[in-house]
DNA sequence: TGGCGCTATTGAACAATTGTCAATAGACTC
DNA sequence: GAGTCTATTGACAATTGTTCAATAGCGCCA
């Protein structure tokens, strides 16, 4: 199948070649289960060359979760129009959308992510601090929560629930539709926020 | 400082000390940062003791997680008597200090179980599967909650946002008291449920 | 007390994988 | 069509997980 002829890429076309296969494996492999070799073959390329483009396996992994990373972000981008609670909702709805769709890629990355180096956890900590600071600066004049350590707090740990709660979903729907499930999500913040002293 | 004369201890007593050495080591490193060569050393073993009684480093692992959960679990247990929501509070308030106690321990070995193949999975949810059959189990006669899937989806996702909410409040308290925090996780359950359809 | 047997323990050899680097060859320019 | 740049390679070294036959500590019994 692999030419036994060399076939020259930019390092771009090249780049996102190996970022794309890489995230198509991952999907079904973790991360100590893909070696090099594996992917090499897979890409019809060499080894060395992984090494040439990332580093190693550890900055290989980094840019697929960061390339992972910003395609999540920029497709729970909030309409710039409507009014704040629509617009979470909005935001809310392509993060749903996306990991249903995407169920086994999103769960392999963030368990690597979640268990890996500093630099991985970054990645994860900082993308899903960017999507919480939607919530305080979606709208400029009203604030939709205030800002407090607490209310961060807070947020952050709803994050967690609804990660939880979209996956554990997907397995069993445990009879909620598609709605229900953005129901609950958008519901449980408030309700949450309200126990704070 | 190890003996070039071996030691032979009853497999209990060799099993417990590399567990519990395991469990030490893990605290500061990840799973794959911890070699075996380390992990014998440390221990003053060779590493063939390590796979005569784990069968490598996988089992070694799932033994050190199941210790550890067993613990958890163990220190969890409510109280015999008093009222079914004393005694939940009594086992979270369990889980809070446990976990604040074994911050470093435990964040490791989530970490690594999360990430891990099907076995580690096993356990870690299994543990957890366990701690919220208390929920219902608590109390023969009282229903504290409807046992529905809905109820069990939403239980599950708010476990994973205590443990979130624990170790971030950890990191920084946001001027939480521990009082408020055992008051926030045990106020926001009923909270969530209340906003299924 | 001293030899014996059971088995806990060892260490060397093996296998798989990661990482390194000088040499190679494809594509573009002149 | 020759030359240059650099994307790409393949062989080599290092680390780490794993296996297994050989070794030796400890209790038991004469």
């Amino acid at each position: 199948m692999t030419a036994n002829t060399r076939t020259r890429l930019s390092p771009d076309e090249r780049r996102t070649q190996l970022l794309d296969l890489g995230f198509r494996l991952l999907a079904t492999r973790s991360l100590d289960e893909l070696s090099i070799d594996l992917l090499a073959e897979e890409a019809g390329v060499s080894r060395g060359l992984m090494y040439h483009y990332f580093g190693g396996k550890q900055g290989f992994f980094e840019a697929v979760v960061q390339h992972a990373a910003d395609d999540l972000y920029a497709r729970t981008a909030p309409p710039a129009e409507g009014e704040p609670l629509e617009r979470l909702l909005a935001s809310i709805t392509g993060y749903v959308d996306y990991v249903v769709a995407n169920q086994a890629g999103y769960r392999s990355l963030v368990k690597g992510a979640t268990a890996g180096n500093d630099s991985l956890r970054a990645i994860y900590d900082t993308t899903f601090a960017a999507l919480a600071e939607r919530f305080f600066t979606a709208d400029p004049g009203g604030d939709v929560f205030p800002d407090t350590p607490a209310v961060r707090l807070v947020i952050h740990a709803w994050q967690a629930m609804v990660e939880d709660l979209v996956l554990t979903w997907c397995d069993s729907p445990a009879g909620l539709s598609r709605e229900d499930l953005l129901s609950v999500i958008t519901a449980s913040l408030p309700a949450i926020i309200d126990t704070l002293p």
